[in-house]
DNA sequence: ACAACTCTTACGAAGCGTAATTGTGG
DNA sequence: TCCACAATTACGCTTCGTAAGAGTTG
């Protein structure tokens, strides 16, 4: 019973949390995060600690910071955390039909890439090498245009 | 031969392309395109049309202004287009690395996501309804804790 | 005196959106 | 005179990074 709430300097939560001392000071200047003072000096409890790990999982999982304020507050207000559940439910559901617009625009930007790729070796294949003007074999005369027309 | 150079305002050149006069005034000011001027009116030439499909391009496939611009005075310099083809097939490479990359990153968060999703809903099966504080059939008792515990 | 922190203030970056204000041709 | 479009200037948004300058504490 000798340390029921110890206390972190910015320096030592941030390191800890593997942030930096601006992001804590960010943060809190966004008011996600309320440190007492001690005189001048920040000091950070336990709370203060456990409210960052929430916001980097909020972070991690890709929400703004607006909205992880939104959720705190939203967890600091209702005492059963009911409207807070239902509204962590809905931002979840948004978060993952996002993600899943993402990868769809991903997959389709992969495909155009690799077919750029593609292109792009068959030009070089079909071009003189560099200091060697001409020389090596050209092989196949396939129109090589690297980028412009096709789509 | 009546127009072999048809001529646009920056209203009608954005209107074709699907962009905004501030794009246009934007990828000017980023050293991107040149129109020429009419007194003090800008006048996009094809050229500047074929710039600007190159540009939205590159975009769409997730470069930034300045690795477009980049590539834009390679293509403009070099005439073999060797070099260019060859920064172009490197460009693209590491963008297809970087796609990659984020598309795992995607597939994780989705999973993390689902799980939130599952234990919000768990929780609020768990729970007595809105305004019903007490009469439904509360089922199963697992424990509900929506986030924060199993980072 | 110096190292090691702490604090505050503020500009930078990416890519335009969104005015606000002032022409200018018809 | 009024409309429609053109131009310039500049702040806003997001999330901190990166100084810069100043004070403190040991």
């Amino acid at each position: 019973m000798s340390h029921p709430d110890p206390l972190f300097t910015v320096t030592q939560l941030g390191a800890e949390l593997g942030v930096t001392v601006r992001t804590l000071h960010f943060y809190e200047a966004q008011g996600l995060i309320t440190p007492r003072r001690a005189g001048n000096t920040r000091v950070y409890s336990q709370r203060d600690r456990a409210r960052m790990i929430l916001i980097l999982r909020g972070k991690r999982l890709g929400f703004s910071i607006k909205e992880i304020k939104e959720y705190l507050e939203l967890y600091d207000i209702d005492p059963t955390h009911g409207k807070q559940t239902r509204a962590l439910l809905k931002a979840v559901q948004n978060r993952i039909q996002k993600l899943e617009d993402q990868r769809h625009a991903v997959e389709q930007t992969l495909t155009e890439l690799r077919g750029i790729e593609l292109q792009c070796e068959d030009a070089l294949d079909t071009m003189p090498s560099p200091a060697t003007t001409a020389k090596a074999g050209r092989v196949k005369k396939t129109a090589a245009k690297p980028i412009g027309r096709s789509p």
